[in-house]
DNA sequence: TGTACATCAGTGAACGCGCGTTCACTGATGTAC
DNA sequence: TGTACATCAGTGAACGCGCGTTCACTGATGTAC
C-alpha cells in the first residue's frame, strides 16, 4: 500500500471528509462507539447495531471484526484492563520516590480511572463477564492486580523481616478498600454516591490507618 | 372479601392449582420473576415481557402494578436495600455480645448478602440507578449504611474520648473495604473472583488491622 | 512499470424475533343499599 | 340477606421498533508476475 496515500487518507478522515468504501479503522471506531454508548446508558444500553451506526457503517460491517456483540464487549473490557494496568504501572513508577508515596499515587490512579473512564470501569467490573472469560482477559486483569501486589511487597520490604505481614493478604486488602471507594464514591457515572470529602483523601487516610495497623509506621 | 376464601385461594396457589382470572399476588410474583431473571442473566437480561410470562400473565398485566420496566427494577433495588438493612440490623444485634464481635457479624452479613442474593446486590449497586433515584430508594440505602455508622460509633465509644477517630470517616472505610471484598470476591454470580482464602477471613483480618491502626487494641 | 487477480472489508436488503406499550375489553371482587 | 353496581386486575390482539444475524454482492487494496 502506498504509504503517502495512507497518511493522506488518515488526514482526510480527521478533517471529516467523506470516507470511501473502506472505513480504514473500523475496529477502533467500534470500540470507541461502544465506550461512548456504555458511558451514556450503561453496559446494558449498548447495541451492536447502534455502534455500527455511530461508526457510519452498515449493521453487517462489525461482523468482519467481532464474532458477536459479546465479543466486542469482552474486547472493551480487556482493553480496559490493559489501560488500567498501564495507568497503575505509571503511577507506581517503580516505587519512586518512596514506596509509601508511590502507593498513594497508585490509589489515586485507581480512583482516577474509575472517574475518567466509567465505561471501561463498568465493562471491566460490572458486566457479569466471568473473570476467566478468555485468556487475554484474565491475563490483563491479573497483570493490573500484580502491580498492587508488587507495591505491597515493596512496602513489606521496609519492615524487619520477622515482622512482615504476608504481602499477598495485604494486596487483597488494599485492592478491596481501593475498589470499594472507587465503586461507591469515585466512579464517573450516575451511580456515584455522595461523600463529604474527596475520595482521594478518604483512601489516603484508610491506607495510612491500615498500614499503621500492620506496624508500618514512620511514613 | 371472604377471609376463609382468601386463605383457600392462597392454598390453591401453593398447591399449583389453576388460578382464576385474577392472579392474586402479581406484584410479588413479578418481583420474584425479576430476581430470578437477574440472577440468571444479569440486570441487562431482564425484560418486562419475560417477567410477565414467568408469572403466567399476559404482557399487559404488569402495567397494572408498575409504570414501566425501570419502575419494577427500581422497586427491586429498593426492596433489596430494605432486606439488606434488616439483615445488617439483625447481625449487629445492638452491639451484642461485644461491639467488635458484632462488627465482625455485620461484615459477615454483608458478604452473605452479596453471596446469597446476587440479583438484589446487582440491582442495588450495579444497575446504573442513581442513588437519589427516588425518596424511598435513597432512604432505604441510607438506612442500611446507618447501621454501619452506628457500629462504628459504638466501637469508637470504647476508646478514650480524646483518642476517638471520627466515626463518620471510619464508617466509610469499613463500608468501602467490606463492599470491595463483597463485590470482588464474595458475590454469588459469575463475576466473582477467585481468592486463596475465605472472603470472611480476609475481611476479618482487614477490619482487625484497620482498627488496630486506629488505636483500637485489645479486642 | 503495468496488469491480472486474490483477498479483504465493506454494502444493503432481508429475516424472524422479542420487546415495550396501547387499547378496548371482561371477569371477579367487594360494597352500598 | 340479596342485589346492583363501581372498581379493580386481568385479557389478548395489535402496533411499530430496533435488534442480531445472514447472505450474496461489490469495490478497494495489495501483490505476483
Amino acid at each position: 500500500m502506498n504509504h503517502v496515500k495512507t497518511l493522506y487518507m488518515a488526514w482526510s478522515k480527521k478533517s471529516g471528509e467523506r470516507r470511501g468504501y473502506h472505513h480504514g479503522n473500523l475496529r477502533e471506531a467500534l470500540i470507541a462507539a461502544a465506550l461512548k454508548l456504555i458511558a451514556e446508558k450503561g453496559p446494558a444500553g449498548f447495541s451492536f447495531a447502534e455502534a455500527a451506526r455511530a461508526a457510519g457503517v452498515s449493521p453487517a460491517a462489525p461482523y468482519r471484526h467481532f464474532r458477536d456483540r459479546d465479543a466486542l464487549l469482552a474486547d472493551v473490557a480487556r482493553r480496559g484492563f490493559e489501560r488500567f494496568g498501564a495507568d497503575l504501572t505509571r503511577a507506581w513508577d517503580g516505587g519512586q520516590p518512596h514506596p509509601y508515596r508511590a502507593m498513594e499515587n497508585l490509589g489515586r490512579a485507581y480512583l482516577a480511572f474509575a472517574r475518567t473512564q466509567p465505561a471501561y470501569y463498568a465493562a471491566m467490573f460490572e458486566c457479569q463477564l466471568p473473570p476467566d472469560a478468555s485468556r487475554e482477559f484474565s491475563q490483563a486483569a491479573e497483570h493490573a492486580f500484580s502491580i498492587l501486589r508488587q507495591a505491597c511487597e515493596a512496602l513489606c520490604a521496609l519492615m524487619p523481616a520477622d515482622q512482615r505481614p504476608p504481602a499477598s493478604m495485604m494486596s487483597y486488602h488494599v485492592w478491596a478498600m481501593t475498589h470499594g471507594i472507587a465503586s461507591l464514591f469515585a466512579r464517573g457515572d450516575v451511580a456515584r454516591r455522595k461523600l463529604p470529602m474527596a475520595p482521594e483523601n478518604l483512601l489516603e487516610a484508610g491506607l495510612l490507618l491500615y498500614l499503621r495497623g500492620l506496624g508500618l509506621e514512620g511514613l
